[in-house]
RNA sequence: CGGGGCGUGGCGCAGCUUGGCUAGCGCGCUUGCUUCGGGAGCAAGAGGUCGGAGGUUCGAAUCCUCUCGCCCCGACCA
């Protein structure tokens, strides 16, 4: 491709638009162009990138038995009613959704296991068919509250979405393990510095195992902890710990009403009573959301730790949980902001604890009394028994989960997510198969996505300098560009035009920037969009030395144009 | 959805508070001459219903009302 013949669109100044580096990155450099909030064009450069990302994820996921299919983008609502997803799409307002001129309903589809599973349901009928593994790369649209971050977090982006059909659970084993095995090639060979953490399975669901494929940016909208000793790794959603025990408080003793006048806060009943918070009990109210309801609900921690909100909505089956406002606090409790307890909660008030609480006697919390505490509070005897769930928020610094070593805290870019969903959606959709004991059994499915254009994005969002991309040499729009800094001396044309044609022959992936400009312009343009590889043909071609330098470390070697044709291929 | 901010040639912005004549600046674009290894100089040009609708006024980018869009901060996801 000759540079002078595509429209780069590169643009001086950043767009005012975009804040974070890939977003103002892809966007000065011309990649992408927005059509609207999280919508966007790719320019023919960009398309290329995507295209490499695409067949690496295609090649990787072959390697492994799956195979491509298409599946549509319009989906009708009846699959959706079949896997009861419909509403809770719609509830969180997630899903682009419309009707035909009949009043049919459709909606863009945000992710395909209804329809795959269909598919599976007309095409699998015999355990002898199984296992399959059938995957897309398809556009996906979410009516996301915030699009934002560019390409990181779009309406309209592409994904590549693949299922697998076992029969039975240890056959789903086998097939995970083979995508998190594809998932791993795939970003190694993408040149990303990434890592594979425990997940929360979030909308999706299922019943079993999940990770997250996480590229290491600073930017990334996910926490993550991690175990250098064990491994272990985690999104903070679903990380565990093991905190300090809460200090043994001896036998329950007899309750102890304080007054405690303007005492709200954990840090001022520290101080009021010279207690540490390990040994108080925070009671939070939130608000659950079900399909059909919705609930105040307390929840109670140890007063040094941090209720985890999807922990949370998961222990409650809820669709969502927030915190509760000043109103429906004092509705509950009946008395001012801080002083919420587990004592004197309206009867039938579903109480959850954090585990870390079980065993703990004697414990300082709120009564439901404004200007009141109560000491020497104890669980079950003084409420009812709370639900006991892991709730809790782990942090860095606490030990990992398998005791081995402290949790370190880093910020991951969510690229894949595999699942094992089981049979929620085949039992749910009747996709079932004869098994070989000549009974119908529903398959065990898989579910595994990568963001194909965030993956993109987070590649720019790790390799970059303040003059703008280094992309890795896999997914360049090009590995090499050759570049007259003179497009008007022809001894400087002939050469680059020869050495260009020589790479091309080799089947080297290389463009021509024959574009009759300033040469620091030229420079500027090609460390923006940034090739990983670069050869410039200037005033010496006529001794026919050119110079070559990587995009990475920008040193110049000066060599013959024979030499560079080897230092590209080498 | 709640809170904050912004819509002015392709891009980045000024002008708006205190209405006033042909709406400016930088970048980019076109043409010519010069320049030619780190975003060149000079000259001449093209390009704008000031997001949209309604209103106030002799007169609106500027004031009022409505509306659409975009960005940033909070709960979801690839």
């Amino acid at each position: 491709m000759r540079l002078s013949k595509t429209p780069l669109g590169t643009l001086r100044e950043d767009p005012a638009d975009a804040d974070v580096p890939s977003h103002r990155l892809l966007a000065r450099a011309g990649l992408i162009h927005k059509i609207a909030a999280g919508i966007y064009s790719y320019s023919p450069l960009m398309w290329r990138v995507i295209k490499k990302i695409k067949n690496i994820v295609r090649e990787e996921l072959d390697r492994e038995g799956g195979q491509e299919i298409l599946m549509p983008i319009m989906q009708p609502r009846e699959l959706w009613e079949e896997s009861g997803r419909w509403a809770r799409y719609v509830a969180e307002g997630i899903m682009f959704h419309l009707k035909d001129k009949r009043g049919t309903e459709v909606c863009l589809g945000p992710t395909h296991e209804e329809v795959v599973t269909t598919y599976a349901k007309r095409v699998l009928h015999s355990y002898k068919q199984l296992p399959v593994n059938f995957y897309q790369i398809q556009d996906k649209f979410r009516d996301e509250i915030r699009p934002r971050f560019g390409l990181m977090r779009g309406r309209e982006f592409m994904m590549k979405d693949a299922y697998s059909f076992d029969a039975t659970s240890k056959g789903l084993d086998a097939s995970y393990d083979a995508m998190k095995r594809a998932y791993t090639a795939i970003f190694t060979r993408c040149g990303l510095d990434f890592r594979s953490v425990q997940a929360d399975a979030g909308a999706i669901g299922g019943e079993g195992g999940s990770e997250e494929f996480m590229v290491i940016a600073a930017t990334g909208e996910d926490a993550i902890l991690y175990c250098p000793e064990s491994g272990y790794a985690a999104n903070v959603e679903k990380a565990g710990s093991r905190v300090e025990p809460s200090p043994d408080a001896g036998e329950a003793q007899a309750l102890d009403k304080r007054e405690t006048p303007n005492v709200r806060t954990v840090e001022q009943l520290e101080e009021f009573f010279d207690m540490k918070a390990i040994r108080m009990a925070k009671t939070i109210l939130y608000n659950a959301t079900w399909v059909d309801r919705e609930e105040t609900v307390a929840v109670l921690v140890r007063g040094d730790l941090e209720v985890n909100n999807v922990k949370l909505t998961n222990a409650l089956g809820a669709l969502a949980v927030t915190l509760a406002d000043e109103e429906a606090i004092k509705k509950a409790t009946g008395a001012d902001v801080g002083f919420a307890g587990p004592i004197g909660l309206p009867e039938g008030t579903r109480i959850i604890g954090d585990k870390t609480l079980r065993k703990a006697t004697n414990l300082l919390t709120g009564c439901c009394e404004t200007d009141y505490h109560c000491l020497n509070v104890n669980l079950g005897r003084d409420c009812p028994e709370p639900e006991w769930h892991d709730v809790r928020t782990a942090r860095a610094g606490e030990l990992s989960p398998d005791g081995k070593g402290e949790l370190v805290e880093t910020r991951g870019i969510e690229v894949g997510h595999i699942f094992k969903l089981g049979t929620v959606y085949s039992e749910k959709m009747e996709a079932q198969f004869t098994a070989e004991s000549g009974k119908l059994a529903p398959f065990h499915m898989g579910c595994y996505g990568i963001g194909v254009t965030r993956t993109a994005a987070s590649a720019v969002e790790q390799n970059h300098d303040e003059l703008g991309i280094i992309w890795p040499r896999p997914i360049a729009p090009f590995e090499v560009v050759v570049a007259v800094l003179d497009a008007k001396k022809n001894d400087q044309v002939e050469l680059a035009t020869k050495l260009y044609d020589e790479l091309r022959a080799t089947g080297t992936d290389v463009c021509f920037d024959d574009r009759k400009m300033s040469a620091g312009a030229k420079f500027k343009d090609l460390e923006l969009i940034g090739f990983p590889l670069r050869i410039v043909v200037g005033r010496k071609a006529a001794d026919g030395i050119v110079e070559f330098s990587t995009r990475k470390d920008l040193e110049k070697q000066e060599i013959s144009a024979s030499e560079a044709v080897a230092a590209v291929r080498g």
